[in-house]
RNA sequence: GCCGGGGUGGCGAAACGGUAUACGCAGGGGACUUAAAAUCCCCCGGGCUUCGGCCCUUGUGGGUUCGAAUCCCACCCCCGGCACCA
């Protein structure tokens, strides 16, 4: 028998050693063969990090060995875990802060990642360093340039000049999803908006399947509520109302509306100022006021702009509509609480029920008529405020008495006939802007030529390196970096070989991350991003596990380019991720954990002290996994303690007695295993620990002596939490192979799992008077003998009538007395 | 405003409609120790008590039920998503 280390619990020294047996035996990392034909395989993926200069925080911590626990327990249980991790680290967070302390991202990035790795090594993740990704590193970004060319080339990719969000501090666009309540999410400036030629990913045209295809995923809710939001779809329709020109071509004015029913009570209409038709129908006496108020509103950053509180504005364009219902000519006013980029960027208003027009039409004197009337009015009851419930048609013409819901059916019907209403179906999500017009990022690969327009570079040209360039700081022109250094952009034309110059913004950093799980299985193939066969294997994502901060960011991408890169030919499935579950989020002693409190818990101080089994065990225990919980400093003790009392049960192993479990301590085991295998896979952590922290007490009550087979089952369940621990007392306890080679989960036996008595409480009128220790099994006259016997349930039997028994087996006796 | 999730001891939290407060932290008492740390044992929701027990308690108020933290209705508060979205 080789040396045995000291008897003592080292938790440094054992993990060291640990962490050195794994990457030397390769116990976490698949052989090329094995990752062609592996038995079982289970894909256990976590979001890979950001490396920030800081280091893992406690949430990264707290993710990953909720996802770690995950693909260990999978792994006892004989799947084979490809379990890889990655860096995201592309991107403005990098960008700027390389820009702050004056490093190069070239040089900065790498460290990062190397002091990430070593800390991910030391919380003992179970992850397959062969098969890793740096987004920033050509042999990915070139797949990331693949990526988009297929899209450019499945016309799902295209150019447009759009008004934009610009961030004058960041000093690039930002997405939509980018921008909380008008302001820049990183840097909280007030956002504006801006004319640029930008490329989008037209995400809007998957928005019906998107949604529909939420429906059959296992997700958390919240993440499929929150995407539901986010994609905002509502059934209305489209209706058309003639302009009244002064002309004879009539033009139209389309609108989309959620309440066709009311549209005899639409009085007047308003155009967003940014319309296209404005100019056509505003006429010459108002046109100074109406150039007056665009210009106000084009001036306008968009947190002023989307401010629900202010008061409503607006100008009247001078130009008239008819109401395709009533038939009547309305005014045409122009109004900045209507937006361009929702709808048709044009309403039709019925201020009595709609509470925005009800505002608009009081602020400047337009008429509000009733048009909807509930139980307690009819068409004449006066508004007062905006009627937006449901209820009887009223001042409709022939369709006065309908209910609103058959009523407006009917009437877009009505207006169909004459072509001018058809049913309609919105979306709020808008397509995916992914230029960014910055430094730190994959160069979109295109060609501007003056003759071919954009043309794509051609795949076998890929990557476009980004050059290493000194100057990376934006500037305000609204380009690239990259758009000031000439002999990188100057090139020729792939099509025509003529003077042409290189796209020069770079992508947006959730492109990266759209699809880097593809890449994983796939990290070594050279000549495809994603091998078929590995592709097909392993994908899609058994279980993916992270934070909803990316519920509608990342995860909604993601959906998208696997739903585009199967229509195009590319997957054979449509969604990638098959399970996903949202992690909680930590706050400490009650506080979010936050720089700016310095409050933040450090994991590297807390794994120095306790160990990293330790600090897995109480994260994981703090709280149930999905819904988060309180760090408390005290409460690692807990944790801590279990361990130590584990190791001195086990250790040393001669002490262990070789005999037979005792049956009471075998029937809490059989229970153990029972409930620790129930909870396990649906994350619930927190009280699977107990489980066992309760199983323990048992099998250390009264300082008895523990027999082997009382605490090897033991070991393999505080495996999936505790790697290192585990290993050191499997490898003691006489096993060669590491305890997460082959499957040794332990079973257990339906039949040792009753207990033989059962305490069973005995209530009179619903409160309980008395507990009796009763045989398993017991019969009800039996127990009604059993109960009247005491007597604490007697004395309130004495006077009264028993006049009905409810008998639970083995669980309660209630007696109802009159 | 709409849509989710939640409100239980001093604290983190448990609890198929069936003994509310498992497990752990903190706190109190004790053992061991010259002492401390570590370890081990006991107590630990509130009030009353003739020490047998009794009453109250899961955000608030109602309801269903033999029995409700759990189901139903109304309301209050906290967290998250969406939001001048027509």
């Amino acid at each position: 028998m080789a040396e045995q280390a000291s008897d003592r619990y080292d938790a440094g020294q054992l993990e060291e050693k640990w962490q050195r047996e794994w990457d030397e035996r390769g116990t976490n990392t698949f052989s090329e063969e094995r990752m062609r034909s592996p038995s079982d395989p289970y894909y256990n993926l976590m979001m890979f990090p950001y490396p920030s200069a800081e280091g893992l925080h406690v949430g990264n911590i707290y993710a990953f060995t909720g996802a770690d626990v995950h693909g260990r327990y999978q792994r006892l249980r004989g799947r084979e875990v490809f379990e890889p991790m990655g860096f995201d680290a592309f991107g403005i967070h990098s960008e700027n802060f390389a820009l702050k302390v004056g490093v190069h991202p070239m040089d900065l990035i790498p460290a990062n990642v190397a002091n990430f790795t070593r800390q991910l090594r030391r919380m003992g993740g179970m992850f397959d360093w062969n098969r890793t990704v740096d987004t920033t590193t050509p042999d990915y970004y070139r797949w990331t340039q693949w990526l988009f060319l297929q899209l450019f080339k499945g016309g799902l990719a295209e150019r447009k000049e759009a008004p934009v969000n610009w961030c004058p501090s960041c000093m690039t666009v930002l997405a939509n999803e980018q921008v909380i309540a008008g302001l820049c999410e990183r840097c909280d400036t007030p956002v504006e908006q801006r004319h640029i030629a930008q490329w989008f990913f037209k995400i809007s045209d998957y928005a019906q399947r998107l949604l529909s295809n939420l429906e059959g995923l296992d997700w958390s809710a919240t993440t499929r509520k929150a995407q539901e939001n986010w994609i905002g779809r509502s059934e209305g329709a489209l209706l058309r109302f003639p302009v009244l020109g002064e002309g004879s071509d009539e033009s139209q004015l389309e609108v989309y509306t959620t309440r066709p029913d009311t549209v005899f009570g639409a009085t007047y209409m308003v155009l967003a100022p940014e319309h296209p038709l404005v100019p056509e129908v505003t006429s010459p006496e108002q046109r100074e006021a109406v150039e007056e108020y665009r210009a106000q509103a084009s001036r306008m950053d968009l947190v002023a702009r989307r401010k629900v509180e202010q008061s409503k504005t607006g100008v009247f364009t001078g130009g008239h509509c008819r109401n395709p219902a009533t038939g009547e000519r309305i005014p045409i006013w122009i109004a900045d609480y209507v937006l361009m980029d929702y709808g048709t960027g044009a309403i039709m208003a019925v201020p009595g029920h709609d509470e925005r027009d009800f505002d608009f039409a009081t602020a400047f004197g337009l008429p509000i008529p009733r048009v909807v009337a509930a139980e307690d009015a009819d068409a004449d009851t006066l508004l007062t405020e905006a009627f937006t419930g449901s209820g009887r048609l009223v001042n409709s013409g022939r369709f006065d008495g309908m209910d609103t819901e058959s009523g407006g059916r009917a009437i877009v019907d009505w207006l169909a006939e004459r072509a001018l209403a058809e049913p309609r179906i919105n979306f709020r999500l808008h397509d995916w802007c992914i230029s960014r017009q910055r430094y730190w990022g994959p160069p979109i690969p295109i060609v501007h030529c003056d003759a071919c327009g954009p043309v794509p570079v051609p795949e076998e040209e890929l990557p476009v390196v980004l050059p290493r360039v000194d100057d990376f700081k934006p500037d305000d022109s609204g380009v690239s970096p990259l758009a000031r250094v000439e002999d990188w952009y100057r090139t020729s034309c792939p099509e025509c070989g003529a003077e042409a110059r290189r796209e020069t913004d770079v992508s947006d950093t959730f492109l990266d991350s759209g699809w880097y799980f593809l890449r994983y299985p796939s990290a070594h193939s050279d000549d495809a991003p994603f091998d078929p066969d590995l592709t097909r294997t392993w994908l899609p994502v058994d279980c993916y596990i992270g934070g909803n901060e990316h519920a509608v960011l990342h995860l909604l991408y993601s959906r998208f380019l696997t739903m585009a890169l199967h229509d195009l030919g590319h997957l054979d499935f449509e969604e990638p991720f098959t399970k996903f579950r949202a992690h909680g989020l930590i706050v400490r002693e009650g506080a979010k954990m936050s720089k700016s409190r310095g409050n933040v818990v450090i994991p590297d101080a807390i794994i120095e002290r306790h160990g990293a089994d330790s600090f897995r065990l109480y994260l994981m225990f703090l709280g149930p996994f999905e819904e988060g919980g309180d760090y408390r400093d005290q409460g690692i003790q807990g944790p801590v303690g279990f361990l130590k009392r584990l190791w001195s049960s086990v250790v040393p192993v001669e002490g262990l007695r070789e005999s037979d479990p005792d049956p009471e301590v075998e029937r809490k085991l059989h229970q153990t295993i029972e409930q620790v295998g129930r909870q396990l896979p649906g994350l619930q952590y927190n009280t699977s620990i107990a489980a066992m922290m309760e199983y323990l007490n048992v099998v250390r009550a009264e300082g008895r002596t523990p027999a082997r087979s009382e605490v090897e089952p033991l070991v393999v369940l505080i495996a999936p939490f505790c790697p290192h621990i585990a290993e050191e007392l499997w490898a003691r306890l006489g096993h060669e192979e590491s305890i997460f080679e082959g499957a040794n989960w332990p079973d257990f036996d339906p039949a040792k799992l009753q207990e033989e008595v059962v305490t069973l409480a005995v209530q009179v009128n619903g409160k309980v008077r008395a507990t009796l220790e009763v045989p398993l099994g017991i019969t009800e006259e039996a127990a009604m003998q059993r109960a009247k016997e005491e007597p604490n349930v007697a004395r309130y039997l004495d006077e009264a009538q028993v006049r009905r028994v409810i008998f639970v087996p083995d669980r309660l006796l209630n007696l109802v007395v009159a």
